[in-house]
This record gives C-alpha cells, sequence and structure tokens, in this order.
DNA sequence: GCGAGCCTCCC
DNA sequence: CATGGGAGGCTCGCA
C-alpha cells in the first residue's frame, strides 16, 4: 500500500480489511493480532470469536456480514505504545475506507479505534464506551464506541460492559428510538438565595428524581456527603448536608423518585428530614425482571439510556474511605448522575409496568409501601443481650480449642504437607493440618485413612451427611462434625451477629425487597433469616430489651395450604377446611411413619424430589418415589397444577401469582430442563407464602403500633414482634394477628381455604412458648 | 482484593 | 447425573 510508504510502521506485516462492502454496519478495530496476519482475516483470534459470541447473543449481523476494518493495517511491535504518528498516517486510509462503504453504524472497539475516527486523541473507551458519536469526516455516520474484545479477554469481568454496549448498538442497528442520556449540569446550592430558588423550581414539577452519597452504607454510623435533586433533564440541584431543609421535602404534589429509596431515605429520616419514596428504579426494574443482581443504576442507565458506565470513572478515585476522600467535584458530578439517571430512567420503567395490571399492582400495592414498611422494620431492629452473647462466645472459643487440639493430636501425625501437594496438587501447604481445609481433610479422610463411607453415595465430600456415614470408622470423624457445628455457630451466629450491634443495641438488618427470583425477602448484615432453631441456644441472644417481651406469629404449613388453594385438590382443601390431621391421614396413605410424611408434606411444598427424600430418609430412591407417587396418588389435582406448572416451562410460558409476580424460565437447555420444571412447581407456591405474611404484616403494623406493638423481623411466613410486657396487650395484639392474618388470604386470593396460626410468647428468641390466641384471657 | 467451591444455617 | 428460595464463613488460587 502506497499509504504505509512513508509510516514509520511500514516493515510490518498488514492484513487488507475485509471485503463485504455492500453493507450498513461496519466494525473498526485497532491492529491485527498474530492469528488475524497468519491467516490474513480481521478479527478470527480469541477476541474474534469473543466478539462473534456477542454480536451473535444481540443478533447484529455476522462479521462475514460487515465491513471490518482495524485503525493499524499493520500489526507493529507489541509493548511500545501505539505511535501517535502512524495512527494519523493509517488514519486517512481508514477514513478513505469508511466513505467508500458508506455504513450507517460504526462500532468502534477500544481506544485506538476510537481516537482515528474522532480524530480526538484524549478520549478514554472506559468514559465514552456506549456513546452515540459522529466523527467530524463521517457526517451522519452514527459511531458507537465500546471496549475492545481483547481488553475483555484480560479482564473478564467487564464483558457485561461490553455486552451491554452491543445490545445498545443492536438496538440503534435496528433503528429504535433511544433517548440520548445528554450531559448533565449541576449547579450547587450554596445560600439561602439559592435554596429558594430551588424551592421555587421544584414547586413547579410534578415528579422530581434525588439521591444522596455518603461516608458508608450504615446510616446510624455515616453521613451524608451530599445530596443530588434532578428536575429535569441533565439538570440537577446539588445540596451539601447543612443545606438540607425539610421544606424542600413537604413540596405538595411532588413526587420523589428514588433508586434503592429505602437506603437514602433512612439517612434522610435519621437526620429527621421527611423524606417520602413515591416511586423507585429498583424496584420498577424488578417488578419487570424478577432475576437479581441487574437493578443497579449503572447497568439500568446504560441499557435503558445507553450511557456511559460513569461506576467506573469514579471508583478509581474512591480510595478505602470511600466517597469520603472524592474531592467535591467528582463527588457532585456523581450524585447528579445519579438524580439525573434515575429521572431520566423513570419514565420508561414506570410505563412498562403501568402497562401491565398485575405488574402496576405489585408496584402499588407491595413494593412502594413494602419498602417504607421495611425500612422501619429495620429501623426497629433486634436487641440483643450483649452479656450472655460474650458469655457463649467466651464459651464456644474455649470449646473450640479444646476439639482443635484434639483433632491436632489425631490429625498431625498423620499429616504430610509435601505428600499433600504432590497428591493434591495443591500450591501451598501449612506445617499444621487445617480442619477448616474440606480439601485437606477430604485428603486426610479418603487418602490417607482410605474411609470407604457406608452406603452408595460416592464422590470425596466432606459434608456433614457423608461424615455420618463413615461414623465410627475413625475418631477423627465424630470430632470434626462437632469441630464444624462449634465453628459454624462461632463464626456466624456469635461474632457475625456481635460485628452488627449498634449503639443502640440491637442489629438493623437490611432487607431486600428484590434478592429473591419468587418474592421472598432477603435479609444481611446480620442475616436474621437463618438464625439457627434446632440450635435455640445461639437465636436466645435476640431476646426482648427490659420492659418487653417477644412475640411470634406464623402461618402454619402456608405453603400447602396456598398449594391447596391455587390447584383446588378437593381432597387437600377439605383436609385444611374441617381441621383435620394432614399428616396422620398421609402417614396412613404412604404407610410411613408420620415423622417421614410430615416431611414429604412440607418437602412437596418446596418441591423437593425423590433423590433428596430417599438422602434423608436413608431409603432407596425407588422407595421414595413410591412415597411422592402415593402422595400425589391421593392429591391428583395437585399434581395436575405442578404438572401444568412444568409444562409451563417448555412452551414458554410466564407463570404469575395472584400478587401479580412473574416468573420467566428464559433460556431452557437439556441441561437445565429439569432444573427449571423443578422451580416451576415451587414458585407460586412459595411466593404467595411469603406475600400473605408481607402483606399482613404491613396492615397489621399500624393497629399493633397504637397498641406499642413493634415489628421487628420477618422470617418468610412468620412475623417477630416486641411488645409491652404486659398479658392484656398481648392478648389484644394476639387478637389484632390472628383478625388480620385470617383475613388476608382470604381477601387476597378469595379463598375459603383456612390459614391457620401458632403463636409464641415469651423473653428469649429461642424459647418461646407456643400459646394460643385466648391463652391471656380477660379477668 | 475477588471469585469459585464447599459447607451449613433458615423457610 | 441432579433435583425450591436465600446469606455467609472459610479456604484456595489468581491477579
Amino acid at each position: 500500500m502506497d499509504i504505509c510508504v512513508n509510516c514509520v510502521y511500514n516493515r510490518y506485516p498488514k492484513i487488507p480489511p475485509s471485503t463485504t462492502f455492500n453493507t450498513d454496519i461496519a466494525i473498526v478495530g485497532e491492529a491485527p493480532g498474530s492469528e488475524e496476519i497468519a491467516r490474513k482475516i480481521p478479527f478470527v483470534g480469541p477476541a474474534g470469536q469473543l466478539l462473534n459470541k456477542a454480536l451473535k447473543t444481540v443478533q447484529l449481523p455476522d462479521r462475514e456480514e460487515m465491513f471490518v476494518t482495524n485503525a493499524l493495517l499493520c500489526r507493529p511491535p507489541q509493548q511500545k505504545p501505539k505511535l501517535k504518528q502512524a495512527i494519523r498516517q493509517c488514519q486517512k486510509r481508514l477514513i478513505g475506507e469508511l466513505e467508500l462503504v458508506k455504513p450507517r453504524l460504526i462500532i468502534a472497539l477500544g481506544n485506538i479505534a476510537m481516537h482515528s475516527l474522532m480524530d480526538d486523541f484524549d478520549l478514554k473507551i472506559s468514559k465514552e464506551q456506549g456513546r452515540i458519536m459522529e466523527s467530524p469526516f463521517l457526517p451522519g455516520t452514527k459511531i458507537i464506541p465500546m471496549l475492545h474484545p481483547a481488553a475483555v479477554l484480560r479482564a473478564p469481568g467487564d464483558y457485561k460492559l461490553l455486552f451491554g454496549t452491543m445490545q445498545y448498538a443492536a438496538k440503534v442497528y435496528a433503528g429504535a428510538d433511544i433517548p440520548d442520556p445528554g450531559k448533565v449540569q449541576w449547579e450547587v446550592v450554596e445560600t439561602e438565595q439559592d435554596f429558594q430558588r430551588m424551592m421555587n423550581v421544584l414547586s413547579t414539577k410534578k415528579k422530581v428524581a434525588a439521591d444522596i452519597e455518603t461516608t458508608g452504607l450504615n446510616p446510624r454510623r455515616d453521613d451524608i456527603l451530599v445530596v443530588g435533586v434532578a428536575y429535569d433533564k441533565n439538570k440537577v440541584f446539588v445540596l451539601r448536608p447543612d443545606m438540607l431543609r425539610r421544606e424542600m421535602f413537604e413540596i405538595p404534589g411532588l413526587e420523589w423518585i428514588w433508586h434503592n429509596g429505602k437506603f437514602d431515605i433512612q439517612f434522610l429520616r435519621r437526620r429527621g428530614l421527611p423524606a417520602m419514596g413515591h416511586h423507585d428504579t429498583m424496584l420498577l426494574s424488578y417488578c419487570l425482571n424478577e432475576h437479581t443482581g441487574i437493578h443497579d443504576l449503572g447497568q439500568l442507565s446504560t441499557r435503558i439510556l445507553g450511557a456511559p458506565p460513569y461506576k467506573h470513572k469514579v471508583k478509581s478515585k474512591v480510595g478505602k474511605k470511600g466517597f469520603a476522600e472524592l474531592p467535591e467535584p467528582d463527588l457532585f458530578e456523581r450524585v447528579a448522575e445519579d438524580a439525573d439517571y434515575t429521572l431520566q430512567i423513570f419514565d420508561t420503567l414506570h410505563e412498562k409496568v403501568c402497562a401491565n395490571e398485575q405488574l402496576k399492582r405489585l408496584y402499588n400495592r407491595i413494593m412502594i409501601p413494602g419498602s417504607a414498611f421495611l425500612r422501619r422494620v429495620q429501623r426497629n431492629g433486634i436487641y440483643v443481650n450483649q452479656d450472655l452473647l460474650q458469655e457463649y462466645k467466651r464459651e464456644y472459643q474455649q470449646h473450640l480449642s479444646e476439639i482443635l487440639d484434639r483433632i491436632l493430636d489425631i490429625a498431625q501425625p498423620l499429616w504430610d504437607p509435601e505428600k499433600y501437594k504432590r497428591d493434591t496438587g495443591a500450591k501451598s501447604a501449612p506445617e499444621v493440618f487445617n480442619p477448616g481445609s474440606t480439601y485437606q481433610l477430604a485428603w486426610l479422610l479418603y487418602d490417607v485413612l482410605r474411609l470407604k463411607p457406608r452406603g452408595r453415595k460416592k464422590g470425596r465430600s466432606t459434608d456433614a451427611e457423608m461424615l455420618s456415614k463413615m461414623e465410627g470408622m475413625h475418631p477423627i470423624i465424630d470430632e470434626m462434625l462437632e469441630y464444624r457445628s462449634v465453628a459454624k455457630e462461632l463464626s456466624t451466629y456469635i461474632e457475625g451477629v456481635e460485628k452488627h450491634i449498634a449503639d443502640d443495641g440491637r442489629v438493623h438488618t437490611t432487607f431486600k425487597l428484590h434478592g429473591t427470583v419468587t418474592g421472598r425477602l432477603s435479609s444481611a448484615e446480620p442475616n436474621v433469616q437463618n438464625q439457627p432453631k434446632r440450635k435455640p441456644k445461639v437465636r436466645n441472644i435476640f431476646q426482648a430489651p427490659p420492659g418487653k417481651r417477644l412475640l411470634e406469629v406464623d402461618y402454619k404449613g402456608a405453603e400447602l395450604r396456598v398449594l391447596a388453594h391455587i390447584s383446588g385438590d378437593p381432597d387437600l382443601r377439605t383436609c385444611f377446611i374441617e381441621g383435620r390431621d394432614l399428616h396422620a391421614e398421609v402417614a396412613e396413605a404412604l404407610q410411613a411413619p408420620r415423622i417421614r410424611a410430615k416431611a414429604v408434606n412440607f418437602g412437596i411444598a418446596y418441591g423437593r424430589t425423590e433423590y433428596s427424600f430417599a438422602e434423608e430418609f436413608g431409603v432407596s430412591v425407588e422407595e421414595a418415589r413410591q412415597y411422592l407417587y402415593d402422595w400425589f396418588a391421593r392429591f391428583p389435582k395437585a399434581k395436575e397444577y405442578m404438572d401444568g406448572c412444568a409444562r409451563a416451562v417448555v412452551e414458554g410460558r410466564t407463570l404469575v401469582t395472584p400478587f401479580g409476580r412473574h416468573r420467566r424460565f428464559g433460556l431452557i437447555t437439556s441441561e437445565n430442563l429439569s432444573e427449571l420444571q423443578n422451580e416451576s412447581k415451587n414458585f407460586v407456591i412459595q411466593s404467595v407464602a411469603s406475600d400473605l405474611t408481607l402483606m399482613s404484616a404491613m396492615r397489621a403494623e399500624k393497629p399493633l403500633r397504637d397498641l406499642g406493638v413493634k415489628i421487628i423481623n420477618l422470617v418468610h411466613d412468620s412475623i417477630l414482634l416486641e411488645c409491652p410486657d404486659d398479658d392484656g396487650v398481648t392478648r389484644e395484639a394476639m387478637h389484632v394477628l390472628d383478625d388480620i392474618m385470617s383475613k388476608v388470604p382470604k381477601e387476597e386470593l378469595g379463598t375459603d381455604v383456612p390459614f391457620g396460626i401458632d403463636f409464641g410468647v415469651g423473653y428469649q428468641w429461642g424459647n418461646l412458648e407456643e400459646v394460643e390466641v385466648d391463652s391471656y384471657a380477660t379477668q
């Protein structure tokens, strides 16, 4: 090529662009790689394969149907930065090619391609990816820069970003009307005059979106750094904490939109500011897609607006101390952008939710009130007896070190780090055996001691079930079982809870409304939904504070009752309506002990299979299958219902609950089909049972508060309350709960299946006494 | 520092 | 062969 004659890189191997000229879409890469040079075709190496995968998934044309070229014709020496001079030299050639092809859309992969096309060498791909650009040389052609697939190969975590941008490119190519996120502008509210001007502007608006940045995630300990209020596209007021006034949150008729507003509102309310959450873009997004981990603002703004992944650019500047270290201009830009994007994505999401009557109902009746309700439950917190916790901590530490001594007495003579490394291929091994390492334990049990667990189960697992199959074969087995049990209780339930005790002596969990695909809540930091029930001692550190008692209420067998209603199975229904003993009847039908019948009853509702029953009961899979067969023979309509769910998966139908929750089963393969079908059988049952509990708790909150009773925890189908230490009040609270919890299923589901409830009362959570509604009779 | 894999607690 | 929904602690390998 003559163009190369004067180029500093003229002696390096070159490959020409693809010969597909009759196309309206082009891809521009950086420079050919070694495989490309070898085969004389652009993008055939690993990066090319990644690119193909992304193109295919978003249904853009195949690479062969596009014009494919590179910013550099040749493969210049590695390591050295690509010379600007050479890029400029090659730029004329690149632009010339594209003028000839005249594509509608150009995908620019990586910095170099973007620099060359845009003739701007200061742009950063991490900042610009996903924006629609126009080159000074190619008017009318849309250019979308994105990460280079080779960069993604080095940082696979970035695939999501590349994929998201590619998806956006596909939309643009398909001619979708994509809003341009624009560039955010903000003004800092510095003076009282500024504040008044802001109030005047906000008073003319129907809705605004807001966001806060904080020094940390704990509303009781951390501080607000800045608040952003977006009132028009790209227009944001930014306030330092000293400029926050309650008036701004009390503007009549003004609706506030947040993204995960529960978090922001906690901080603002702690400071006496009456912030309200009328709308929440995270919850809107979750209503539209029940999958978890895809509702953060960064992903949504890129997907909906094609916004660049702005979180990226701040992250590098944020040190260990989080946003506190960020210089004000960066902090302001960040909060402004978050608020701006929240406002911009709101309409799209809200319209989509409102277009579906079920989703609209779900959003308005459960999500929005649920968010505010859970904020109050979190704020109430659960009281912890710290003296008892400390006592247990010392006791368990002592106990653990004794077990450890005994384990080492047994294991150390058998432990040979060098042999362990040779046998297992481990890179390193400690001098002392670590019972916390499942790999080391497996080596010891299976390779050194050559233990053979009883039963047919194969594999080198060291879980409790497998260990129990080796019980009595070696003294280390019993010690390991005890070690596991004590270590778990100490690290997770004693030290794990201790870490989260706040200054008020309580733990304040964080509930997620968007944490599960079924609509159950999830709880974290600490998780107050998996506190040991079978080891009540640990649960006893959660107590009633002085002057209070704990009251717990739960729907008994909620999921089976939901199944009875949803499937309409006559026998299952009448069993509940007539208050018969289901476990006894099933035990008879299955010719099994009551305890097994009970396990099957609950297991059916959880969607458990013959394999899991076989394991639990220690019977053959055939025997367990017979149990299920007998159960479903007894309740044929329930079987019909579950088969219908499984069919929905194959037919690609979406399951919808009476509360409006949706479950789609996505891409079905031969690998995941039976897995998805099991999920489908359980979805509605689990989902409805938890929504009934949430709905009941929300409805009971106010009348209970009037009695001085606070809701302090929700565990799927049970509610934990803190009640004044008074029999009369307890009785009234129980009546309120009894009334509401029996009404809610009737009203929400229109069912005549009774939803019975159980009460427990006491002072320590692990030690509650079962009581009847009328236990505290009026004198 | 982060993700994967293992294990164990809950409904 | 595996097989409902979560959180989280630990080890280990990789960056």
